[in-house]
Parts: C-alpha cells; sequence; structure tokens
RNA sequence: UGGGCGGUCGCCAAGUGGUAAGGCACCGGUCUUUGGAACCGGUAUCGAAGGUUCGAAUCCUUCCCGCCCAGCCA
C-alpha cells in the first residue's frame, strides 16, 4: 500500500509506543444496504493497514437500528468483503452482541450524574439544541436524581414506556459551539424486532454512543471512519475517558465520490426499489456485486482503490481512472475472441461454396501461454456494421466500395459491391473477393493495408444477447439537483443496449458465466448469470480506447 | 452566522525549509495482423496578499474559497 497519512500516524505510534505496537482496524458496515465501490476504498485501507503493518482486520456489522437493518444485507457483505480478497479470520462481530455491556456502561454513566432520562419530545429536543449561533437550554429533566434515573431507564429497558417517550441522554454542555456535545440521546426507545436480538431490547443505542464503545471493546487501536465523523471526535473522546475504558485513535478520511456515480446508499436504494435498475448487482450500479457482475476483477478494484491514494481533501475521482483499472487488468488475462455485435452480411464471391477451413487465431498476445485456438471461415461471413462506410469520411480506415483490408488471422478481402434493400436503401450485403495469397493475413508481396477487421463465419456461428452499458447518470455530479428536480431526473435513457443478435466465434459456446473475453477491437465482455446453454449472454465490462470514436467525435464536432 | 476540516496540473495525489514525484485524462510521435496493448515526448511555482529566511508549497499574519454539523439515522 502507498504511504498516507494515516500510514504515518501508525508509525508514529509504534514509535512513541502508543498501543504496544498493536494495530487493530476494522470495517464497521451498517447491514442496511449492499456494500459499493466507496465502501471498497474502506475496506482495502482498513485490512490493507492492518496486514501492512502486522495487525488484524475486524469485520464488524454496525447493527443498532432494527428498523432498517436485514439479514440479507449481513450475507451480501460478507460476500463482497471476501469477493474482494480479505479475509476476517475469526474476527466476525455484531455491535447487537455488546448491548448488555452497552447497556452496563450507560448505567455507569448515570451513577457518575453523567447521564439521565429525558421525557422531552423529538421536536422539543430539537428546539432546546438551540443552533449554530444560539446555545442550547437544559433540559427540564436534565436534574434529575440518580437514582429516579436508574430507575426510569431500567423501566425504559423494560418496555414500560412506548416509542419516543423517553430518551437517555449524556449530561454536557448545551452550550458547547460543538452540537453534537449539546446533551446528545444515548439511547431510544424502539419496540422494533431486531434481525439478530429479536424481541430482547426495545431500547437501542444511537450510533454515536455505540460507535466508540464498539471499538473500544474489541480494543481496536486506530478507528478509521470518512470526514463527517470528525466534528463526533470530542464526543466519542468523553464517552471513553468518562467511562475510563480503553481509548482507540480515531482518524477521518474523505470518502470515494466517483464523476457520474452516486454514492448515497439511501439513493442506491431508492434506484433498486423503484425499479430503474434490475436490482442491487445490476450492472450499472456502483455496488461490489453491480461491478462484479459487470465483469469487474477483485485486482481491479483494489489497485484502483491503492492509485487513488488516501487523504483528507475533498475529492472526485475521474470514473475514468476505474476504468483504466479494469482494462489494464483484463488486457493481461482476458482471452481474445471475436464477436460481431450488428451483423453485416459478406459473400466472399471468389471463395467456393462447398468450401471452409480452420485459421490459427492467438489467445492473447499479452500472454504467449495462453496458446492459440482455430477460427472457422467460410464463403458467407458477418462483420460489424460500423466497419463499413458507402462514402467514407477522411481517416476512416475500414472497409468501403473498392476498398480492401484484412479480415483478422483470415485474408485480405476488397469490397467488390453492395447490396441494398429497394426500399429503405439500407445496406443489406456486401459482395467481396479475397486474395488467396493472403492466407492467415500477410500478403506475400508485402502490400499493406490501414485496418484489420473481425469477423465470424456465418455458418459456424453462434448466436447470442450482449448487454452495452453506459453511465448511470448523465450529471457528472448525480447528488447535484436542480431546484424542482429530482436525481431519478438525471437518470441516463440510454444507460443500457440490448442486442439480442449478435453473432460469436463457435469457440465461445462452452463459456461459463462470470468469464471474462475480450472481444476483438470491442471491449472487454462478461458472461452473465442470465446465460443459458445455447442462448449466451454477455454484459460489456468497458470498452477498449477507441481512437477512431475520438477523431470522428473531432469530425463532427467542427 | 458559531464550531470543525480542507485548498499542489483538467481529475486524483506525493512533498514536512533547499529550489514541484507519480497515476488518470488530454495532445504529439514510434510500433502494430486489435485505430487495442506497448514505447517515447509534451503540459503546474503550489487559493490570494504580505512577512520571516541566503533560500518557503513547506514557518508567521491577514484575507478568499469549498466541505461537514442544528436525526430519538449511521
Amino acid at each position: 500500500m502507498p504511504a498516507n497519512f494515516i500510514q504515518d500516524l501508525i508509525d508514529e505510534h509504534a514509535r512513541t509506543g502508543r498501543f504496544g505496537g498493536r494495530v487493530v482496524t476494522r470495517f464497521p458496515p451498517e447491514p442496511n444496504g449492499y456494500l459499493h465501490i466507496g465502501h471498497a476504498k474502506s475496506i482495502c485501507l482498513n485490512f490493507g493497514l492492518a496486514a501492512a503493518n502486522g495487525g488484524a482486520c475486524n469485520l464488524r456489522f454496525d447493527d443498532t437500528n432494527p428498523t432498517t437493518e436485514e439479514l440479507e444485507y449481513v450475507r451480501a457483505i460478507e460476500e463482497d468483503v471476501r469477493w474482494l480478497g480479505f479475509d476476517w479470520g475469526e474476527r466476525l462481530y455484531y455491535a447487537s452482541n455488546y448491548f448488555e455491556q452497552m447497556y452496563q456502561y450507560a448505567v455507569a454513566l448515570i451513577r457518575k450524574g453523567k447521564a439521565y432520562v429525558c421525557d422531552l419530545s423529538a421536536e422539543e429536543i430539537g428546539e432546546y439544541r438551540g443552533s449554530f449561533t444560539v446555545p442550547g437550554r437544559d433540559s427540564p429533566w436534565r436534574n434529575r436524581g440518580v437514582e429516579e434515573n436508574l430507575e426510569l431507564f431500567a423501566r425504559m429497558r423494560a418496555g414500560e414506556f412506548p416509542d419516543g417517550a423517553k430518551t437517555l441522554r449524556a449530561k454536557i454542555d448545551m452550550a458547547s459551539p460543538n452540537l453534537n456535545l449539546r446533551d446528545p440521546v444515548m439511547y431510544r426507545i424502539l419496540h422494533a424486532r431486531h434481525h439478530r436480538t429479536a424481541d430482547a431490547w426495545c431500547i437501542y443505542p444511537m450510533y454515536d454512543w455505540a460507535h466508540g464503545l464498539e471499538d473500544s471493546i474489541e480494543r481496536v487501536t486506530h478507528s478509521i471512519c470518512t470526514l463527517e465523523f470528525e466534528n463526533h471526535r470530542p464526543l466519542y473522546d468523553w464517552f471513553l475517558d468518562e467511562l475510563g475504558v480503553h481509548h482507540p485513535q480515531q482518524i477521518e478520511f474523505a470518502r470515494l465520490n466517483l464523476s457520474y456515480t452516486l454514492m448515497s446508499k439511501r439513493k442506491l436504494l431508492e434506484l433498486v426499489r423503484r425499479g430503474v435498475v434490475a436490482g442491487w448487482d445490476d450492472p450499472r450500479m456502483p455496488t461490489i456485486s453491480g461491478l462484479r457482475r459487470r465483469g469487474y476483477t477483485p485486482e481491479a478494484i483494489r489497485e484502483f482503490c491503492a492509485r487513488i491514494g488516501v487523504a483528507k481533501a475533498d475529492s472526485v475521482v475521474d470514473v475514468a481512472q476505474l476504468e483504466h483499472a479494469i482494462r489494464e487488468d483484463l488486457n493481461r488475462r482476458a482471452a481474445r475472441v471475436m464477436a460481431v455485435l450488428r451483423p453485416l452480411r459478406v459473400v466472399i464471391e471468389n471463395y467456393p461454396e462447398d468450401r471452409s477451413e480452420e485459421l490459427e487465431a492467438i489467445n492473447n498476445p499479452e500472454d504467449p501461454s495462453a496458446g492459440v485456438r482455430r477460427v472457422p471461415f467460410s464463403r458467407v461471413l458477418y462483420v460489424e456494421r460500423e466497419d463499413f462506410r458507402e462514402d467514407p469520411p477522411k481517416q476512416f480506415f475500414r472497409l468501403a466500395p473498392g476498398r480492401e483490408v484484412r479480415l483478422r488471422y483470415a485474408y485480405f478481402v476488397r469490397c467488390v459491391g453492395v447490396t441494398k434493400d429497394p426500399h429503405s436503401g439500407e445496406v443489406t450485403e456486401l459482395r467481396c473477393t479475397y486474395d488467396p495469397a493472403t492466407r492467415g493475413g500477410d500478403a506475400p508481396d508485402q502490400r499493406r493495408v490501414k485496418a484489420t477487421l473481425h469477423w465470424v463465419s456465418a455458418a459456424h456461428a453462434l448466436r447470442g444477447e450482449v448487454r452495452l452499458y453506459d453511465s448511470l447518470f448523465t450529471r457528472a455530479d448525480p447528488e447535484e439537483v436542480d431546484a424542482g428536480r429530482d436525481f431519478l431526473d438525471d437518470v441516463n435513457p440510454r444507460s443500457v443496449e440490448v442486442l439480442r443478435d449478435c453473432r460469436l466465434e463457435p469457440s465461445l459456446a462452452a463459456a461459463s458465466p462470470g468469464s471474462r473475453f475480450q472481444f476483438e477491437r470491442l471491449g472487454y465482455f462478461c458472461v452473465d448469470a442470465d446465460s443459458r446453454l445455447g442462448a449466451p449472454v454477455f454484459n460489456r465490462t468497458v470498452t477498449l480506447r477507441d481512437t477512431w470514436a475520438k477523431i470522428e467525435r473531432r469530425q463532427v464536432g467542427r
């Protein structure tokens, strides 16, 4: 892992002997949604720091709010962390396992006169809190006696009061410039069934009270969290110091933001619930499961996280950075294969009708050990529609009337005719001739062609479905919404395009779900879970860099 | 507005008083049976202004800008 300010701090702690040289971190997700790429940054950081310093990293579910948390989410989170390549061993914990301990800590605070039961309503608490510029006022219940508080708190736990009737609050300072210190709520009454503790509790600890205790109980040394909790650190410090328990060092870093991507769990949930996407693992989602289904590898995600660094400045990483990481990984590892997404029929007029042959193709030019395969060639082929232009613009090197190009690993062919639909005028077929002397793709006379096209033999081709993805949002920052509009208004209407009549080279017949390929000249694709034998479905993970597209965009632009 | 935290190339990000790393993106070029990959080259004086110093992105002062906080969410 590259150096960062957190590692510097750990180094300093090692020098000064704080924590006795121990390093224990934790990844503490709330099981109220699926993990996304932003969580991956945190996972890589926490597990990475632990590994780099001979420490350990806990996986702890922060399940203090039973109204939003579910078992499905804990299962998905475990799967995603494991898939990313991290192992928590026996260190799997739940905040809910500490509820009794937390309750006892709260009693201890009451005994010290540092916490009290408050009868104010939620609304009243808000009013008493004051504002940035106006100090808060003490709750009328702030000076209840210790015994009364103890009894009331016990009765809260016993279920004697309805939801919202009372809270337990820390007695700190209603005039503090830090609003988190204005007698924050520690416990609320919630008669809700918890996915792990069932009906054992009807009071649940607030995050601010619970989180620091969880870290303390687990003897965590470095509690790494995001920037917005910086304001809360003085409160955690207060709780831990009043209790006199193990006191981890909290360190805040900037969460990951990605251009054209939403990272808010609430909004991702809404996309799922409204059916804007097909589920948490929709390949357009920035979730780990979505990226996995899209064809991303854990290696690429980890490399991405390593490269973006860790710092305290708010930032938005260009999504091109993520795409670069997966291209780089797949370029090295993915087998090359030929697939025609939008088929255009080609007849090689001088190639015998009854003949076909097999040509040798390299599986991966980046990896000689991947070997070679044979692809069938015959008189009728398919090429990509966009590889032919009747009236080619400047710098378009591909097929056009009269022009010669190379069919990859096969022959040079020249376009000698174009067949069109008499009504629509649409090109329906290309008539070509081939040069038998160029078998394999080299001309003995050293003549050159400016383009090499991918192709597939019509008679041997497999049919398949290919799903092309584009970004889910049209706006670089989907969190920013124009007045009177909704973030859903910025969903890209063309975020997915399904092509159902694609032709694939026959070697793809055996491809199993999850396997990844480079479709030559097009991009990286991954077999989707919807695939069935004889009816393969591919997701486009990412396109190849496309210089021609860039040139064309420039031409159209001016 | 009170408090907290930040501002180094278009986007990330090193740098911790000695004369601005790297990655992505972009622009050129080499090579090429993927207009892919690879390779070569190009692009900043550090939010601003003062000051300290032989020397400052790094120290001091003032100012400007951005983000976070007024849930019985996390």
